[in-house]
DNA sequence: CCACACAGTATTGTCTACAAACCTGTAGTC
DNA sequence: GACTACAGGTTTGTAGACAATACTGTGTGG
């Protein structure tokens, strides 16, 4: 996830993966705080080093920088987990695009060689491994497409969509199954472009399906909205 | 376009908001340079606050950071070009979606307001507050949609549209005309929300079709190939 | 005369120390 | 008894200095 960024900092990325994943297995629940220090002494690295962690993770919507006072695990509403996964089935459908319109003969290997590494960490119960390559599957698909503007803007979607998966499942599920995966890979090996595109489409309304963007309980989003209620008064 | 970062430092936003109008008025050409000492003099800050600024502009495209290289302004590729524009139809469209969802009445006034901004800049020639406003009209569209999470998309957006504007647009015109916001504010306020998407939609392929997106003229994105050619063999 | 190696210089990356801002707890006053 | 003002402690923000790395120019050997 965090293991592909640029720099001769490798051990800024390790944070970043670090805190990432702790966020999507629910270890970092949404609005603690994250003091610097705290963080520092845990990494043991410098705190100018976790602050720079710290704006990428910002950057990508993951904690939220209030100046003056830290950083918090971030809190997405249920609009904001709706756009994104909007925002994603437009996205994985360019890439699909992109990646059908390149010669691409060579990625299919490539893709069941993660497909097989996805299914190895499911069935050693490692969930870690498992959330890492979930999201990993479609970043691997946006680097395949060859455009690095559809990589960024995928790489800061899927890190969203593990902090919403992580507040809104309804179940222990994993973010994306395998199975969904390895039918994708099918349709991309068949070239054909709609038909991809729509199993994507589908995947991804799987994933959204099995979060529980209904209900108006949303996990202390706000304080004054979950003492008070959203009308102002004392209930 | 930077002025509304959240943040006590101000002066960082400004340091980008200035850096950001020059690359869109042609003054810093792409593949430029930019010394983190030199940018301390020019802005008489420290040399923290622009390596700061600069990592805002690198997530935002606008510069390319090269590990114990240097910060350089972006070149962005036709490919990534047309990928911009093709990803600002589908967000652009989902915000005239999501704002005409909402009540929305008091609205209308506001993008009134703006567009008068927009013209006056224009009617006095004010290159830099036109640049300025023409993006700011389309992040006040995503503003009043009431979605963080799209204003952000869209920032980023609108921020590589102004680079791949300077660096690809045909003629001296500016990035967008303000008459189409006017037709799009008249949509709008005629709440008929497929109508609307469809101006919009018309308003950015009017914009990507004063750009020279055909020509292979990438203008010295690479040394390599601006002096050699893409086969390898002097020409 | 050309190619390679080396040293000097300049620029970036990182760390540590200081200053400013905020929150919490306490004392004083109405 | 409750509200306001103030002080202590903690945490973030910023600046400056040091170390590591990459580039440029010169010298030497073939």
């Amino acid at each position: 996830m965090y293991s592909d960024i640029e720099g001769a900092a490798k051990p800024a990325a390790e944070i970043c993966e670090r805190i990432w994943l702790s966020i999507a297995e629910r270890r970092l629940r949404p609005g603690t705080r994250l003091k610097e220090e705290q963080l520092a002494e845990i990494f043991a690295v410098s705190r100018a080093r976790i602050r720079q962690a710290l704006a990428v993770l910002e950057g990508d919507g993951l904690v939220t920088i209030l100046p003056n006072r830290g950083a918090f695990v971030a809190e997405p509403s249920i609009e904001e987990a709706r756009d994104v996964f909007h925002v994603r089935k437009f996205i994985e459908a360019r890439v699909i695009e992109r990646l059908l319109a390149r010669t691409g003969e060579a990625d299919i290997p490539r893709l069941e060689a993660h497909l097989e590494e996805e299914r190895a960490a499911n069935a050693r119960g490692d969930t870690s491994a498992a959330i890492r390559l979930s999201g990993g599957f479609h970043l691997l698909l946006a680097e395949l497409s060859g455009s690095d503007f559809l990589l960024r803007v995928l790489h800061d979607l899927v890190s969203r969509s593990s902090l919403i998966t992580a507040v809104y499942r309804n179940r222990d599920g994993h973010n994306c199954g395998p199975d969904d995966h390895g039918a994708l890979i099918r349709s991309i090996a068949e070239k054909d472009s709609p038909r991809a595109q729509a199993t994507m489409r589908e995947h991804l309304d799987h994933v959204e399906a099995e979060l529980d963007l209904d209900t108006d309980l949303v996990p202390a989003a706000d304080l004054r909205q979950a003492l008070i209620g959203p009308t102002g008064m004392i209930q």
